[in-house]
DNA sequence: ACTTTGTGTTAAAAAAAGTTAAGCATTGTT
DNA sequence: AACAATGCTTAACTTTTTTTAACACAAAGT
């Protein structure tokens, strides 16, 4: 109920890094910092977040760019910017990436927790805080524990399974992009992941196949579809 | 409470060294010193430091280095680097490396001292210090003396056994990553070694059971993470 | 229609991890 | 010095997980 809330914490200058991570953690809050924009988004797919705080200029992949990645699986995780530049394009082309705050630097500590706690307050009324449990049709999912419990045998699902089954569960009824579920998951968006990831589709509607009122469904060029009619 | 502050130094002109060595000693820190950044690493795998001060440039393993493999399995102790260049480009590696500090020789004991405190006071507030005491689950693990206190039988962990359990702890419920975890116990990360990590996983997993909300759980091709349910 | 590209599915191959036990040093004990 | 005990590595075998291959078919473009 009163879960902590996860926040993922990408800044490239540890002296801040750190100095947000220790507020943060005081302030009750579990943070994970990546120090580069590819880290985070290595962790974010592999576990779950809350909250994102990207810092915009950083090495290997800056903040749009990861903002933009994350967009494509997850449109509902809240996302705030951090710069040095209090330039007005930037500040735009957050925005038009799905960011729900921007701050420029320097910034007060108590603000930025401020604006945290109404980001939160805005959101927390239509999304439940998540804790990766989902039902599938009548079949419960908890992609913490990897967990598929089909009603012949509960099954432990494997790293690629799970982490399949949860970008279609969180994006149920919409299209999930092929390219981008590729990056999000094999870090690559070559023929060969493609492939592998057919093969995960199929082993997928084989254990879902136990409830007929859902369908993983293909849309020709685009990607999967999560469907529970 | 009042427990003295450990310090790992890693310096490889001994002049220096061994003055930095007896200058902190009298201020009340314990010290390790170390002639190059293997050793350090070394060192810094065999027991538990709460702060590290890294000379940048050292035969055998520099400074960066040294702090990039840290920081690999250990994302907070503070790291201050010591330098002779006053380069802008090393203290921006050193920073995003996850330095909380950087000194340019040469420079005053006082100096230094007075930067060390201000680290941990920043720090303290948030951190404990930590002395090496985990709850697994309901299971008491003091890494410090080795012992596993599980219900049925106490149990004094081996060496080995003592450091990959602490470093499982140490990132709950983070992937700790194989490679890293090889470089950091076995100092190696070839096959063998690897193999022999597998061995001692399933030795902590036996000893685990006793708890069924502890698991060590595989992430294929990553590493191994401890989740407590 | 026909050709190309994308997907469905199954099976085989390859890679990674789990487990048990044998081997081999190192240490301490009698 | 012989012996046992301990801790770690290596080997051997098993199982799991992931990738690649192969073949069938469907969708879209020409």
């Amino acid at each position: 109920m009163d879960k902590k809330l996860n926040i993922l914490l990408a800044e490239d200058d540890d002296n801040l890094g750190l100095l947000l991570h220790s507020f943060l953690k005081s302030k009750g809050f579990l943070v994970e910092l990546a120090r580069n924009g590819k880290l985070a988004f290595e962790k974010f797919n592999q576990s779950s977040f809350d909250f994102c705080i990207f810092d915009v200029m950083m090495p290997e992949m800056d903040g749009f760019t990861l903002a933009k990645e994350i967009r494509e699986i997850d449109k509902k995780v809240p996302i705030l910017f951090l710069t040095a530049k209090s330039m007005k394009e930037d500040k735009l082309e957050g925005f038009s990436l799905g960011a729900d705050d921007y701050m420029t630097k320097p910034f007060s500590m108590e603000e930025l927790l401020a604006r945290i706690e109404a980001i939160m307050r805005r959101v927390e009324t239509t999304q439940v805080l998540e804790d990766d449990v989902f039902m599938v049709g009548k079949i419960k999912f908890d992609a913490q524990s990897r967990m598929l419990y089909t009603q012949v045998q509960p099954t432990k699902l494997t790293t690629k399974e799970n982490q399949l089954l949860k970008l279609l569960c969180k994006n149920e009824n919409e299209i999930l992009d092929r390219q981008a579920t590729l990056r999000a998951i094999w870090g690559d968006d070559n023929y060969f992941n493609g492939r592998s990831m057919d093969v995960y589709i199929a082993k997928l509607r084989k254990l879902l196949r136990e409830d007929d009122r859902i369908e993983i469904m293909n849309v020709h060029g685009k990607g999967f579809q999560l469907i529970i009619k």
